[in-house]
DNA sequence: GCAAAAGTGTTGAGACTACACCCATGT
DNA sequence: ACATGGGTGTAGTCTCAACACTTTTGC
């Protein structure tokens, strides 16, 4: 049976076997792509078998790893230019995806045979990325390698494969840590969001309550924002402002 | 001619042939290793031929990434546990190391024959971390892939192998940025140092001056350093009290 | 005593906290 | 009218920058 693997002109077998002559070994990237909605932060699960996992690829001899990651993201989600930022690097000594039941299941499944000494079996350095991206603008796609995708809830997280659940763990503090050096929470917000939004936002980002008077001063006082005319809504209350990000001055 | 190469019991024929049999391919680590004399920071780099580069080396295969640094660090300056940290990926798509002259010149002269298709001379993502020691307890020693070291000023380089001077640069702008989230610049002094040594490498780091009055109140209400007896010294003024890292309670 | 170096104090400006108060809208 | 949610104002506290002052030493 042939099937034709999502990044590159292979079929699987092909890929299997000789991969390596078109991307870099031993080398993965792993996306920890995060959204929010609904007062949550929830994150882009894969599906193979009875685990999930991050949406990943390698990285191709022609491109940087930077642009691989890019790639990525973009067969992935669709999106072009979201918040994408180096995470780090997951580098144990027996990191390999073959030790688990799921891979091989993947593999003998796909109606391929099975060798411990594929390239893709050996030992993996992830380089780990993550990217902020607007939920409704996102389309994700399944490929060959996965069933289903689905977004997950930061602390509801099903059953996790591999150390993936670690690196989601680094990028869930990494985000904490982030948000009050570079004002980046918009990009997971629509363009234009209203203030309440935002700090909702920042409230679950960091896991405590903000004053909302404090953190409506310190946004306007970043000057990044420039208020629109006011939401029509239909719900109790006074109608909130829009905002949407300034364009840069030259 | 038979060339031991010091992180293995190869020679260098055989580590040219077939390292990658104990090393992972495309993978290398480069290590910023900062030290702090005469009022400068300074670096250490390795000559090879005509340019200047980055303490390096490969991922052994039963080693993690994080061990593999610590290993060549130890190898390269015996010391056992200093600050060690990521820095970044370097990535680029055309990173060869075989692409200038140098490195090939060097194997000729070792007396070993060329070919491009040494697993060393393939693409190379490096993996960079940065260390800071004190430059006292320091003894770099020389390998085979290198003729000598030195210590220079960040501020005066001398002519850098590949895009060595781009991790320089880069791990000079991280310690800026770190210094103000962790008290880490006692790893650059000795055990014993005084407030104005401690001020002066503050300022060097930060390439700016700052307050003494606040320096000294911010150092001691951060409650790391315990004041021992006042140094000796026979230069004019007021002697210093000498300070330690305080042991950390259980 | 005086200059140089080290250590500490003081004062004002600005940021942060915790509220209280005012505005707009739907019921 | 009033409950609900959004927006703004204010007084107290805390931090921090700038500078002045004091102490210790060598000459």
């Amino acid at each position: 049976m042939t099937q034709i693997c999502y990044f590159c002109s292979m079929d699987l077998q092909e890929f299997l076997e000789e991969g390596d002559k078109l991307f870099l070994p031993n080398l993965s990237i792993d996306l920890v792509i995060i959204g929010f909605e609904e007062g949550h932060l929830k994150c882009l699960l894969l599906k193979m078998g009875n685990k999930w996992l991050l949406p990943g690829g390698y990285i191709r001899r022609d491109q940087s790893v930077d642009e691989a990651a890019r790639t990525i993201l973009k067969d992935r989600t669709n999106l072009e230019d979201p918040h994408l930022q180096f995470l780090s690097v997951f580098g144990d000594s027996e990191r390999r995806p073959g030790l688990g039941s799921e891979w091989k299941d993947f593999i003998l499944n796909s109606g391929v045979k099975w060798d411990e000494g594929y390239w893709v079996n050996d030992r993996f350095v992830s380089l780990t990325y993550y990217a902020l991206v607007d939920i409704n603008k996102t389309h994700p796609t399944v490929h060959n390698f996965d069933e289903a995708y689905g977004w997950f809830h930061f602390d509801a997280l099903p059953d996790i494969w591999m150390d993936h659940d670690q690196i989601l763990k680094k990028a869930r503090n990494r985000l904490k840590e982030d948000i009050n050096r570079e004002l980046i929470t918009h990009n997971l917000l629509p363009d234009k969001f209203t203030m309440p939004e935002l700090h909702k936002l920042h409230q679950a980002i960091l896991e405590e309550k903000l004053d909302r008077s404090r953190f409506q001063k310190k946004m306007l006082a970043s000057g990044l924002f420039e208020r629109l005319p006011k939401l029509q809504k239909d719900t109790p209350g006074r109608n909130p402002y829009l905002y949407r990000l300034k364009k840069q001055g030259v």
